[in-house]
DNA sequence: AAATCAAATATCATACACGATATATAATAT
DNA sequence: ATATTATATATCGTGTATGATATTTGATTT
């Protein structure tokens, strides 16, 4: 009946979350060159599955390769995080429209208690305790939209996207305005529960342009 | 003066180009295990070169890596096959957003020129010309359209997606409609001419449509 | 059927050769 | 002396060869 799920262990699976979370991080900072000896013997592991998992982590724009020169932590510009807002504004598009006629008023319910409980949550103003709980307040929009777009190419690759701008949220320790998420958010679920399609995605693009408005704002 | 720029070539990015160019021509078919061993003895080079190159194909969809049982040239669905149309006609509509107000009209005349050339070659009815022809038309439109959006994610996001979607084309040696293609084509740009962006929108996405009907009429 | 065992293969480690690049040092020119 | 150029050395990236371990697969046995 239940397939015997063994964990089984791919060394170069474990090191490419591990480095994609030290570069998200920063533990691992933009433009640095990447020993892999080194990061090899420190690991304690050889350098096939470190140079493996590097290759893959250079397909989603996290490492650079330059042929001979080695392989460096990619650098971020706010024209790259321009770039991203700009896919990922018309890729949600795409997203809250499938999933308008698929998702379930009991989800979208969910949705909004979530949000209200993130308030309460956060108004212990643990900066560590808030960071999460607005990535979990995005995972429960963002990501639920995406699932019931059904389109498993454009999850991956908003996925990825989202990846990369906390790249850049957490290099400036950007101070999310978390009523203003909150408020933005509840609109969209109050659009897609009157089965206002389009307003919903007005409201997502609005959104969004809020979010990396108020982000290069904090930076600029 | 001139630094010598020698062609010093990186295996990984020589085997990354062609086992792209196989996987996309169906030399290696769909679903097909891949010999890591049986392809180094045959290529004279070791097997990981081979790897590395191959995980870069994963994370483009191209391979498909299965823990402890080995890499498989990635299938395709007619549900991949919509789902890459639905990402690429929202890409493709953001990218002539954004070039539209950066084309030059010279550049877009000289695609319509391109437009009847392909015309008169395409009329002597061989199979081979015609398919590069179609090609080269495309690149010409949409290609020149993903460069003067002047977003480079985007450019190679849609450039990817392009690739998956001519994979398919080469599996069912897809018979394209020239004529269609070309007058859609021409209605884009013209719109673009007429300074009528929104128009141009309207004609890409229902371009973006055709293109896909035609292609699933022809197969399903 | 279920368990056990053997063969095949994927994964990973180690050692090494070679070439490209970077850095330091020395030589030359201004 | 300073700046520039050339040379030597060390460092590191790329690729090969070989072997060890872990997992899957298929055959054999119970």
């Amino acid at each position: 009946m239940s397939k015997k799920q063994l964990n089984r262990y791919v060394l170069t699976d474990e090191l490419y979350a591990l480095l994609k979370q030290q570069i998200l991080s920063h533990v691992m900072p933009a433009g640095e060159k990447i020993n892999i000896d080194k990061l090899a013997r420190e690991l304690g592991v050889s350098n096939i599955p470190i140079r493996e998992s590097l290759f893959r982590l250079a397909s989603e724009g996290f490492v650079t390769i330059i042929p001979f020169k080695g392989m460096f932590v990619a650098e971020m510009s706010l024209k790259d995080i321009n770039e991203i807002f700009e896919i990922r504004t018309q890729l949600e598009e795409l997203a809250i429209r499938k999933a308008a006629p698929r998702i379930t008023k009991e989800r979208l319910q969910q949705i909004l208690q979530e949000l209200e409980r993130a308030n309460e949550a956060a108004a212990e103003e643990n900066s560590e305790e808030k960071e999460n709980e607005i990535r979990q307040m995005n995972e429960g929009l963002h990501g639920t939209l995406l699932l019931y777009a059904d389109n498993f190419n454009l999850q991956q690759m908003v996925s990825s996207l989202i990846e990369r701008i906390h790249r850049y949220l957490n290099l400036h320790h950007y101070k999310i305005d978390l009523e203003a998420e909150k408020a933005e958010h509840r609109s969209i679920v109050n659009h897609l529960l009157a089965y206002n399609t389009e307003g919903a995605v007005t409201a997502m693009r609005q959104h969004l342009h809020n979010s990396y408005e108020r982000l290069v704002a904090n930076f600029n």
